[in-house]
DNA sequence: TTGTACGCGTTATCAC
DNA sequence: GTGATAACGCGTACAA
């Protein structure tokens, strides 16, 4: 260590103010008694100096970074907005800091995750951003962690806050049927190992069962929950020559998208002759000039709940095992009504 | 300091393996040779303990925190996430973490900013989440910083990337001029203090006055980058007996969306009546059923060369002053035109 | 109420 | 090529 560092240190506040560090410590942690004078003489030296305690020299000592890690497996989709928007009110209101970073398990096995217990105090994780190996390392180690849009593995006991996907996806395929008189109606998947997708299928097929709908596998389109992608597939399908349908159930609003386009390319009226319906109600879904029928999901709600629970757990607190938040059908056009738009 | 840490050190490394502690930071980091059979021994009991090097200790010794700040100041709109992608996926292939946080200097003068050199090796900073001030502060002390969607005060040299605003915001007034003989065009501005909505609004003027139109105060709308800001706004002025006008160009996508929904409130059609158009080209704007004109803003690369200036700095070299990316109108369907979406 | 001194986990500087 | 060990900046027993 040769370079003499030129950054203000509580050393230099401490002298300046002529006392101890102890003293400046306890003052700025407020964490025991400090003389009122002795108070004002600190605090005017902090601001003339511009002093702002070095984070990593307080992790060492405290053993706390003051920090939560958001691990997701890619940006690229406007549903994180919310998302982020959420968590990161609640972790600035209790003077945490978030760190944001991208990891697919699947890709990078030899690496160790960006974020976890070397820099963070607890971690939310998304989805399948992480393998249930590493889940289980940190969990053993009782390292904080809180799941989004996921369930953990039964042997693991992670708190996690998610949707309620199933009942309403029934819904609304349910309302798909009985009001629209739709019978073949086609499910647009999500990405793979990704529950919500797998529970919005289940509701779906719920559906179809609970009105003697036969379920044909034909039907069912990849979609990855992208607009691209789903256009492509939703494209080839009615390229082909394929089986007969009137509606359908796109795994999320971005996908019902890619569908309307396909649909529109190939001339087919929507909702005439069409139905298409969503879920998520992204921030673009009610205004589009045919407002989309979806399911409203609390985005930004999950964000914040996944803070709060990382939060309690961090003050020693018990979490909930387990928030599911509601889910609610928004009816406005592409499935064929004429509601007004909300 | 009473609880003993759990956690493994390097010195569990060390011990392990039967070398120092220093031995292992040498393997660690590679800064210098280690001999192939002890470098063995290393990386077997690092695996087998589930080794990972604590990031603050690591930070209070180099004195390099191998992570850089992104403040915002606010997180409601989807246009943060092109961003937001194009910088953390430079950043993590640089090894490095991603810290966002939001902050209003205007409303927090007290605090200090949630990220600075207290915690990162530097900051990108979105348009006017810091004041002045706290630039000039950072710059004096030699912070490594980037600006993006600002410019820096004059007597500081801080490495800003932005985008082309003004000449695409006269090219899209032209368009409605030229294309579509359109004279009474009204503009809703952007955010104050926001640099992008400034220059927006001289294209617009300058587009004016190049066709001898007037500039007609009373064609300047609040709209604040928010759709519903703007779709109030809009309805207000539609309300009440306004001047005529044949024309919107809104200062960003979001905007224009209020805006159409406040016209097809008031039954004025889109784009027979009135055009639209707006500035972004985000995510939705092409696959609306009225494709939306507008400018394609390249918000992703914004954020890939923001990580990227700001990693050269950190790597010793000089950052580019300036990087302006340009943007190119890109003509669909609601200014009246009829070409095929893109 | 205040000050002294040690430890937090790592890097880097010496010696060897 | 390797091992001791002094920093890095802060919090906190413990003593006063």
């Amino acid at each position: 260590m040769t370079r003499k560092s030129h950054s203000i240190t509580i050393r230099d506040v401490a002298r300046q103010a002529d006392v101890s560090v102890a003293t400046v410590s306890r003052y700025i942690n407020r964490n025991a008694p400090v003389s009122p004078e002795v108070a004002e003489r600190i605090s005017k030296v902090m601001a003339e100096l511009n002093y702002v305690p070095h984070a990593a020299a307080r992790h060492l000592a405290t053993r706390k970074t003051r920090s939560i890690g958001l691990l997701l497996t890619t940006i690229n989709y406007d549903f994180f907005t919310p998302l982020l928007s959420g968590l990161e009110r609640v972790v600035a209101e209790n003077n945490h800091n978030l760190l944001v970073a991208t990891y697919r398990a699947d890709l990078r096995k030899d690496y160790p995750p960006p974020v976890g217990p070397h820099n963070t105090d607890g971690v939310v994780v998304f989805a399948d951003a992480l393998q249930e190996e590493q889940l289980a390392q940190w969990y053993r180690m009782n390292f904080p962690m809180v799941l989004v849009h996921r369930t953990p593995p039964p042997y693991l006991n992670i708190p996690y806050v998610t949707i309620e996907n199933k009942a309403a996806s029934r819904k609304i395929v349910d309302h798909l049927i009985e009001v629209h008189g739709r019978r073949r109606i086609i499910f647009t998947r999500g990405l793979e190992n990704h529950e919500d997708s797998h529970w919005r299928e289940l509701g779906y097929k719920a559906s179809l069962e609970a009105h003697g709908i036969p379920y044909d596998p034909r039907l069912i389109i990849r979609g990855e929950f992208d607009r691209e992608v789903t256009y492509q597939e939703m494209s080839a399908f009615l390229a082909n020559n394929h089986p007969d349908f009137d509606a359908v159930f796109a795994s999320d609003d971005d996908s019902a998208l890619g569908v309307i386009r396909a649909l529109n390319d190939a001339g087919i009226p929507v909702p005439e002759s069409v139905s298409v319906v969503g879920f998520d109600d992204q921030h673009f879904s009610c205004i589009l000039p045919l407002p989309l029928t979806t399911v409203r999901a609390p985005t930004e709600e999950v964000g914040r709940m996944a803070g709060s629970q990382i939060l309690k757990i961090l003050q020693g607190e018990a979490a909930d095992p387990m928030t599911l938040l509601p889910t609610e059908i928004v009816i406005r056009q592409s499935c064929g009504c004429n509601e007004s738009q909300s």
